[in-house]
DNA sequence: TCGTTGTATCGATGTTGGTCGATGCAACCT
DNA sequence: AGGTTGCATCGACCAACATCGATACAACGA
């Protein structure tokens, strides 16, 4: 996707040297894959309202009724965020409960991190 | 854009009861709008090329040749990352030169940390 | 077994978003 | 002043996405 990764052009002799880029392409997609699944401000409410459950799960026949949103709406967006990695399902009986994936926001947190103490 | 807030109608008795959403509708697209800035790699290379820099500052003489893509492309997406605050610029006689604001880069890290230790 | 309920998938549709060429503007140089 | 270079904006195009109704599937109850 980068034309060039080590060779650097500049214009001239404007600024500095370049480090080397500190997020190569491979990882930038992986990443922008999971923020984006938290671009929305639907999932980011999913998220937050299993996130934040005492027992850590959360039936799906809770979270439909909260959005003034269709049910189909409802399970497209748990999608995106199970296939992001930020939450994961199991169906017991009747009901699908949902769960978050701490590892994949740490994941998040550990790329925020690294930015600010830059 | 909820239906209701207060209120939750259970189908009967499936599971136990409902805290009070833990983002409401206001936060979360604000939000959103950040994770949504995050959610491409072209983005997030550039921020973090920006934000990993010594001394905090990068020409854009610098970003726009490190990618296969076109000037006007690199330009929108500094624009992107302007808008959601992630980012702030100076023209400084020729050239442009932007830096990394980490106070926004530490509200996202607030929420993902309130969203892990639930 | 048959109807009912909870959830996922499918197909269609309107909207958003990434990309580019053309153009405009600002700053430098001669 | 005129030409050149760096960067932003504009307009258009195509892909991706959010949303919904219809439908399918799974589990339960009568």
């Amino acid at each position: 996707m980068s034309k060039q990764e080590l060779e650097i052009v500049k214009p001239d002799g404007c600024c500095g040297t370049v480090s080397p880029a500190p997020l190569d392409a491979e990882q930038a997609v992986e990443l922008a894959t999971v923020f984006k699944a938290l671009g929305d401000p639907v999932r980011l409410r999913l998220l937050s309202m299993i996130a934040s459950r005492e027992g850590g799960e959360v039936c799906v026949c809770e979270l439909t009724p909260a959005f003034d949103l269709a049910q189909p709406t409802i399970s497209h967006h748990l999608k995106l965020l199970r296939q992001a990695g930020l939450v994961d399902c199991e169906r017991r009986g009747t009901w699908v409960y949902y769960w978050a994936l701490p590892a994949t926001l740490d994941r998040l947190a550990g790329f925020l991190r690294t930015s600010v103490n830059a």
